[in-house]
DNA sequence: ATTATCTATAGATCTATAGATAATGC
DNA sequence: ATTATCTATAGATCTATAGATAATGC
């Protein structure tokens, strides 16, 4: 039960948010890249922003792509854990229901972090890396999104075209990251998800009924997580 | 008039489309930049996808981030220049009529191009470089979408949160780029141009009648443009 | 004379590895 | 003995500049 942890002492006392130094390192990481961009963040300057020599970023993470996959990872996975508690859902969600509660998730995972992971999608450099199993865990997601879309215009008679869009609007907040903060920015995925449902041609006197019925899963799939 | 131009000759044929040396490069910047990235695109690729020396770049754009200027310039500036046109339509346009155009416009825009520039807009490492007179093109551009799906709120009742949407629905655009080609693709900017109009709380049946002078103002302004 | 290209290179990076060092743990 | 850090550096870039060269234009 000592303070100081095994290994030679650091030059410079903590300077990020971690308990490890594996976390010191991707909060650093998180902030650079998605300010800087993925290329022009040299692992020198996530070390200096850590507060360590850059050679010791390697007794964590094997490359500098490496350090990216971890912070990916960190994104796609709450969202495709909550769709099974959907599909579970008793009695069964609308695909109207089942649609907005995803979206609302989703967009509180995209706003809620300490920094705009969702940003790095968009890199083009990151298309071709390693990252195949982030790549294709994202195409679900947004195949999920088209397959509910798509019933929702089946029954509203809007054009099929339009069921590309909710998985689109949702994925724009990442842009909206810089929206004033406080109680609009917490509210802002609920708009974004009633408005998934008004984009797919649902009259927006009929969503409040929706709406209460989605918040209740969100909100009680959200409490058992915490509690876990 | 003569077949080769002044100065040294260059060690390989013509690659890339253009009539100038500037245009090859901009053709060649353009597509690495959107596939590779700003940052992973280095001028010598740039030079060896023209079939150039790497230096003879710096004879056309002072620096590499002025190559992305130059680029850039050409995405911003025709929808800019067809507001003015919209606001001087006669009879006057509605707000709705007015947003179903523009966003039109702006679509056709963002597809048509050989290559996915807009995806541009979206680079982290773009925010800070010399590039404060394009972001301020961008923003005076969302801010006109914003004032115009105000306008249309207000009269719907949806609230007003929703006005930050047809801007972000546009540029999602940029997000579809790879989605199949054909009459589908030529098309998918007015799908979006709608989806924008029942974001706000517009009904998809009382859309048809807005699209028909949306369109009539756009193809006439795209004619008049072309045979300028 | 002017122009567009070329060759050559300075100087500043950047990633990753090798191996030394200074703690804790047993 | 194990661990986490450090120092030092190899080798591979990359941007931009200096100055030579080989065309056309007058």
């Amino acid at each position: 039960m000592s303070l100081t942890r095994a290994g030679r002492p650091r030059l410079h006392t903590q300077r990020r948010p971690g308990t490890t130094a594996r976390d010191e390192i991707l909060d650093a990481a998180g902030e650079l890249f998605t300010t800087l961009g993925y290329t022009r963040t040299s692992t020198r300057s996530i070390a200096e922003s850590v507060g360590v020599r850059q050679a010791s970023l390697y007794h964590y993470f094997k490359t500098k792509d490496d350090i990216l996959c971890a912070l990916l990872s960190q994104t796609v996975t709450p969202t495709m854990a909550f769709i099974p508690t959907l599909l579970g859902a008793e009695p069964a969600l609308t695909a109207a229901e089942h649609l907005h509660a995803l979206a609302t998730f989703d967009g509180d995972q995209l706003l809620s972090g300490q920094w705009n992971l969702g940003a790095l999608y968009l890199l083009p450099e990151l298309r071709d890396a390693g990252l195949e199993p982030f790549w294709s865990d994202r195409e679900r997601l947004r195949l999920h999104y088209l397959a509910l879309s798509s019933a929702v215009v089946d029954q509203t008679g809007v054009h099929q075209a339009a069921a590309d869009l909710p998985f689109r609007l949702v994925e724009s907040l990442v842009n909206m990251w810089t929206a004033p903060n406080g109680p609009e920015r917490a509210e802002l995925p609920i708009h974004v998800a009633d408005a998934c449902l008004r984009v797919l041609g649902i009259p927006d006197d009929v969503t409040p009924a929706l709406r209460e019925r989605s918040l209740r899963e969100v909100e009680r799939y959200t409490r058992e997580a915490s509690d876990a």
